[in-house]
DNA sequence: ATTATACATCAAAATATTTTGATGTATCAA
DNA sequence: TTGATACATCAAAATATTTTGATGTATAAT
């Protein structure tokens, strides 16, 4: 079991979960993987509309998966790597659990 | 981007997500973290409804992240480490990328 | 056989998320 | 300063998920 002091991370964890848990996030994510991108570079590889993208981008970066930078008219995303470290760091603490012991109703 | 061979493994990524993605689904995971369990413990340490604990773990169970196994009228749940061992590489594949170039609208 | 326990399943209701189309804002080019 | 581009935001509609309470099934103890 997480401990009291990482109540916090596992607040950002679950944000973090559900921002990957819509398809259509997964794919924009798969398209940031090879750098910055943006919403028109999105609309052109996945024909989803652009409200719909600013949508799912908004979620995204509310949950601090993707940062944002602004050049004129258009604005660069891109993965926020300390954020897949951390979910990272996550799983990996779910993996490393050693014990097998039954507890059940006794 | 993921390759055309990875299509298949990219669906299992993307209902492990979904099953990550809701806040009682990542209680009774943390309480596997320690190893077995059944649906009476989480309903003692978590003060959910039988029912609805049983649909969360369908949905854990349904996404490969948990197995579990009967005894008598007890069926014990784990965690399902190739699933977890899983999503580390696709996260890892995330953290990985090199390029920052940009391609926007030109 | 009867009863209790442990859990699954179901349908309806409650709730949350996503999509759509319209409108708004900032930047830039002519 | 007008018009076009790039994107954000909004409210309503569409859709999906979750919760609830009831009922079902298998196991096991009496």
């Amino acid at each position: 079991m997480l401990k009291e002091s990482s109540k916090v991370k596992k607040e950002n964890i679950s944000k973090l979960m559900v921002s990957f848990s819509d398809p259509f996030r997964l794919e924009i994510i798969d398209l940031m993987m090879d750098g910055e991108v943006c919403v028109c570079d999105i609309m052109k590889l996945t024909n989803l509309s652009q409200s719909r993208i600013s949508y799912h981008i908004k979620i995204l970066k509310e949950a601090g998966l993707i940062s944002d930078r602004q050049e004129g008219r258009w604005v660069y995303y891109s993965l926020n790597k300390e954020s897949l470290f951390l979910i990272k760091d996550w799983i990996t603490s779910l993996t490393d659990y050693s014990s097998n012991r039954k507890r059940c109703c006794e």
